[in-house]
DNA sequence: GCTTGTATTGAACGGGCGTTCATATATTTT
DNA sequence: AAAATATATGAACGCCCGTTCAATACAAGC
């Protein structure tokens, strides 16, 4: 056997992703081996290659595509001008856009360390341009005294944590809907940063 | 050569713990070997299974103490009476031991998925005896009006993941100190939990 | 100083790893 | 229908894995 058919790259490329995605957030980038992700495509091992240099290609090109369209769809919204208006649409967007992507979310934070230096320096990047973007909606909202004059910096990072920290227990089958996590974590967010 | 000069269990089983701690951390536990831990305290592979049955346990161990340590040195602190120092104390407690301890915390983050059905329950059963402590702090002071009625459950998730992300980004040489750190945090939690 | 028990070695076991490549079949282009 | 190209196989490469165990060197107790 060779090429089966029916077989086509647009097909055979995103199922490997999407497997590989599943595989590294369930059991961990280095417990996941190549030829278990093929057996996931129904391919053998040496077929991935014709879709990564690399198995470390894989993971960064996971990572770094799950930021820019994280990036990409925070562009598309529409920001608000009032500074308490504007912090409450990040807060749901981000919350929203974590519960959509759990397992890319996972991988963002745990397995960052199996990327060299350079793959690594990209992603790095990438989020910190992310959240610099909650960091300016803080430092804006103190300038017009909505916020209070709490770091910016380290309310940034905490308020991130929290957010992200929801992924690790919610279920949608739980006693709380996603608007009414979002309601109560928005209550907290804007209590924290109240003057 | 077999047993060599000055070897000791007390000596050596201390020595794999630290070293197997360190190397978990740094680079995952799938991604470290035993060789490679043996080789950080100078002994064979052979050697390690004088002092776990198998590697599994080995993490299962240091996360088991780890979680059995903070336990028992927060029950060492003296509880105030009122409720909102009896927060602050729990919030500078848990940054504290948190700084002190980032291996291990980090590695009760992101390894509990190595760990098998029951010695994961183990590790769970600690930590939810733990973060309960929070929740109680919480639901206090909340019957006595002086914490607001967020969601007690959800502000406990929501402190623990917030003070957590502290240890990603805290560096000794930063321009904050520990207590700085621990100011700033009081001061956000404060607010998150106010009437 | 001899015996007993402890701590360790070093080799071996079976198996899985990431990656490469000659080969072969399926599809697309001519 | 033939040629060119895309997609896959499956075997092989050298290497590292967790774990076991007989053999052995040291330490402690008598």
């Amino acid at each position: 056997m060779a090429r089966r058919t029916g077989s086509h790259a647009e097909i055979t490329g995103p199922r490997i992703r999407a497997a590989a995605l599943g595989l590294f957030a369930r059991s961990g980038f280095a417990a996941v081996s190549m030829r278990r992700i093929a057996a996931e495509v129904g391919v053998q091992a040496g077929a991935l290659y014709l879709y990564t240099p690399d198995k470390e290609t894989l993971l960064f090109e996971l990572l770094r595509s799950h930021m820019e369209e994280r990036i990409a769809a925070d562009d598309a919204r529409a920001e608000p001008a009032d500074p308490t208006r504007r912090l409450e649409d990040f807060v749901r967007f981000h919350l929203s856009h974590n519960l959509d992507h759990p397992d890319a979310v996972f991988l963002s934070y745990m397995e960052l360390r199996n990327l060299g230096r350079s793959n690594f320096a990209v992603i790095e990047a990438l989020r910190d341009r992310y959240e610099n973007r909650l960091q300016a909606i803080l430092t804006d909202g103190r300038s017009s005294g909505v916020f209070a004059a709490a770091d910016a910096k380290l309310a940034t990072m905490a308020i991130i944590a929290m957010l992200n920290g929801v992924n690790t227990w919610f279920r949608q089958t739980g006693r709380l809907s996603r608007q009414g996590v979002g309601d109560i974590y928005w209550d907290m967010v804007r209590k924290l940063v109240a003057v």
